[in-house]
DNA sequence: CGTGAAATTGACATCGTTGTCACCCGGCCA
DNA sequence: TGGCCGGGTGACAACGATGTCAATTTCACG
């Protein structure tokens, strides 16, 4: 920047009100300093700008998703991307991978970078450690689960409505031995759709069979084998309700291996590429990535602009897509 | 940090020294200052600290690919993000989706903010906007398509041996008619996989058909709609090489629509979750988007450690996942 | 007990910007 | 003619940190 203000001759303030199109410079000297700019190859150094700025905005913001590789996270990353792209904010992205102290750590990055607001899928049980920043004014906005031990906006899905939907769906196709396959008791989303799965059968006043109920599964490879043990049960399920989606795609992988993928009845929690290409197609609860996106874009930007009104907690209705999977009778 | 030197009475390069982690501050001193530290909820601005710094290092990177939604991106970007973890480097990640101006705009911003290096996915004809930076020493990593007009670092596929495979391994099942569905011709690697279509064609002695031959496919709808035109013709392709993941996905939508699927022998170039679950299960040629990533993090590392080497071009083989689709006879 | 080397610590300039305020100049009005 | 106003410009300090180098303290050793 001196060196752009010695070669137009002008001020090194001068050359910041160009750069920064602010008012005041006469167009002479505007396009002067701006060839200079030019000749030089000049980068405008946005970190010294922030740093100085009155503001201390840096235009930019940390995203922590569950894993930026699976279909869901991606999805929000995509739909956060575009909003932020409007506003020239840039977007610092990391994983999460349900392991706590990343999310401490990643946390901690992302406030010494100064970040000017943070999304984040928490995987933690509580964000107590967050509370002096928010006090401080630090945007957060929660998606997919809810803040505990600390009041910020959120954008969830009504998890236990989903499940009630998916298993009384199955109820209604006539199934009383219906199997709950779900992620770690301990994710607060997993719990609500076990309860969500509960309730439907006490709704329907169709007993809980305990044996049909497992829990603590992690990935597609734990599904399987869990599908394999439930339908190797004397008395086995006639449906499944598979509350994530790669646990729907290892009960897929189980019904398929024993030709029993026509037979068995499943509804999966969460929609993925291609779930309407399998055979059967697959009928799974749709939660709306990209509503889910735009509104925590909403959430953040409004903080991020000064919106100091109490924390908002939205919560989206996921709906039951019916494709085929889920219609199969007992 | 004047705080904190205050409180513990101490200078601010004191302070410094215990953030840094530098030798030579006592226990005594060190102890009181993490205290002050503690109590007072300091936390470090990394951006001040770089500005500073004289290595100048931002400890960011930027990661420009193609759409961070899709599998083969995200994927990608997940692979770079745990190389960059260990060395507690964030990653600002962007979509380009095929547009150049995006590319120059998205390429300026994270030069303004200083990333230590770039990896690129790029969608623009020629990169040579970039030659001053990379003069100027800024580590850039190509990935999935190689830089033209400059040179760099680069990570690619090797897209036409890939096709040859694809196509080959239909001819050999005794194909005669082979249609190709392709991503816009500009595209390098769409362009390197249509000629691998033809060589196969001319090694086996076939003739090409242009009839069969359908660029410029943007995504699966357009696949569907052409796969559809193709299949009313009055001598209709027995096989099909769909050289990108979406597009095979309309080709298969347009196959199972009018019960061919198991009748016409299907080809994708890129592997996707579940392809193994459709039915038939999809064969596919595959790229190893892990290990792609893991060579593109380590030569966009080295560069940042000061390897100063001339631009190395990695390339990587596909390799053919024969599943079912692309064995049926004709 | 003196000496020199090593270990600690601090003062100050500086990184690349922008906020503040003062200055200069020409034109307008009384 | 004098005073005032407003647009254009620049000098300087400051943002939050670290590099440099000098000052001070500590300690081993003869």
């Amino acid at each position: 920047m001196r060196d752009v203000a010695a070669l137009a001759g002008v001020s090194l303030k001068t050359v910041s009100r160009v750069v920064n199109n602010e008012a005041g410079v006469s167009t002479d000297v505007r396009t002067r300093v701006e060839r200079a700019i030019g000749q030089l190859g000049y980068q405008h150094n946005l970190a010294a700008s922030t740093l100085r700025r009155s503001d201390g905005r840096s235009n930019t913001v940390g995203v922590l998703l569950q894993d930026v590789s699976n279909s869901f996270s991606a999805g929000m990353l995509r739909a956060l991307e575009d909003a932020a792209r409007e506003r020239d904010v840039a977007i610092l992205a990391s994983s999460l991978d349900e392991e706590p102290d990343r999310e401490h750590s990643l946390v901690g990055s992302l406030i010494r970078r100064r970040v000017d607001g943070l999304v984040m899928m928490p995987t933690t049980q509580r964000q107590d450690y967050l509370a002096d920043e928010l006090r401080s004014g630090l945007p957060v906005v929660f998606v997919d689960r809810g803040p505990k031990g600390v009041d910020a906006d959120s954008v969830v899905v009504d998890n236990r409505a989903g499940a009630l939907l998916a298993t009384t769906h199955m109820l209604e196709h006539g199934h009383r031995r219906i199997a709950y396959l779900g992620d770690l008791n301990r994710i607060s989303t997993a719990a609500a759709r076990r309860a969500g799965y509960r309730q439907a059968h006490k709704d329907a006043g169709v007993p809980l069979d305990p044996a049909l109920e497992v829990g603590d599964l992690r990935g597609d490879t734990d599904a399987r084998e869990a599908m394999d043990r439930l339908l190797d049960l004397d008395d086995p399920p006639t449906a499944v309700f598979a509350a994530r989606n790669s646990l729907a795609i290892g009960a897929v992988q189980s019904l398929r291996a024993r030709g029993l993928a026509h037979r068995v009845a499943l509804v999966g929690f969460d929609d993925f590429p291609l779930a309407d290409l399998l055979d059967p197609p697959l009928t799974v609860v749709r939660q709306d990535v990209r509503r889910i996106g735009t509104e925590v874009a909403r959430l953040l930007f409004a903080r991020i602009d000064g919106d100091d009104a109490p924390p908002r907690h939205v919560v989206i209705e996921p709906v039951l897509v019916v494709r085929g999977s889920g219609e199969i009778a007992p």
